[in-house]
DNA sequence: TAATAATATTGCAATATTACGATAAACAAA
DNA sequence: TTTGTTTATCGTAATATTGCAATATTATTA
């Protein structure tokens, strides 16, 4: 026991989990919001920017990049990260579409 | 070591985050669409849909409503669980946000 | 009250995550 | 080539998560 049994559920179920999941930790979520602000994929000060040991920075972005918010490309000895939209795509619409189906039916309790 | 950092992390990042990891399983994201789908919140046969012993979803349960994805009240011998629409109006915005704010800028990389 | 039904809690084993020091790898510049 | 800079990986300790059997709790019903 211990691991996520995943195979026992639907392929768009896992695909949400490990997105939410890779946001599940609040250095991933000022990783994000960090890129959105500048805004360019030049961002070989993200360590500074972070309370955070080097080593422990490169693991978060690599989780961020194996979920698949992120995308990285070498660039000389600098690494050049930036978001995949697509991936915000798709959990902004996971959550409208939830939203939409829970403010069309009247909901009689709690 | 081993525990998060939170204390090193905003209010903000450290609520998405919550929610985030709650969502951050498949089971959960399976309790959540459940809920969505039956809309009602007698639902005391979520046990028999998903592919999980009882203390484990009892437990699951638990932590979506810690993280305030859901409410509960008790009724009778059962339980009402329902979807509080306020964290996936939350999470919807948040998502929303980065999506105007990715989009309203020209990324000249990647 | 006793039996039944539904959910919660406890305890524990297996596994995963988090964090960081030490070190390696890759490249630029001196 | 050597030095400095930046990111990645390794190894490891601390902690958290996952899952379930056993058991407890709570309320309904006979």
């Amino acid at each position: 026991m211990g691991a996520t049994k995943t195979e026992n559920f639907t392929t768009k179920q896992n695909a949400i989990a490990t997105l939410a999941k890779a946001l599940g930790h609040p250095a991933r979520v000022a990783i994000m919001e960090y890129l959105i602000k500048v805004n360019t994929c030049i961002c070989g000060d993200i360590v500074n920017e972070l309370p955070l040991a080097q080593p422990t920075v490169s693991q978060h972005l690599k989780e961020l990049k194996n979920a698949g918010l992120i995308k990285g490309n070498i660039e000389g000895n600098a690494i050049c990260y930036c978001i995949d939209e697509n991936a915000v795509t798709k959990l902004l619409n996971y959550f409208a579409q939830i939203s939409i189906k829970l403010e069309k039916k009247k909901r009689n309790c709690c």
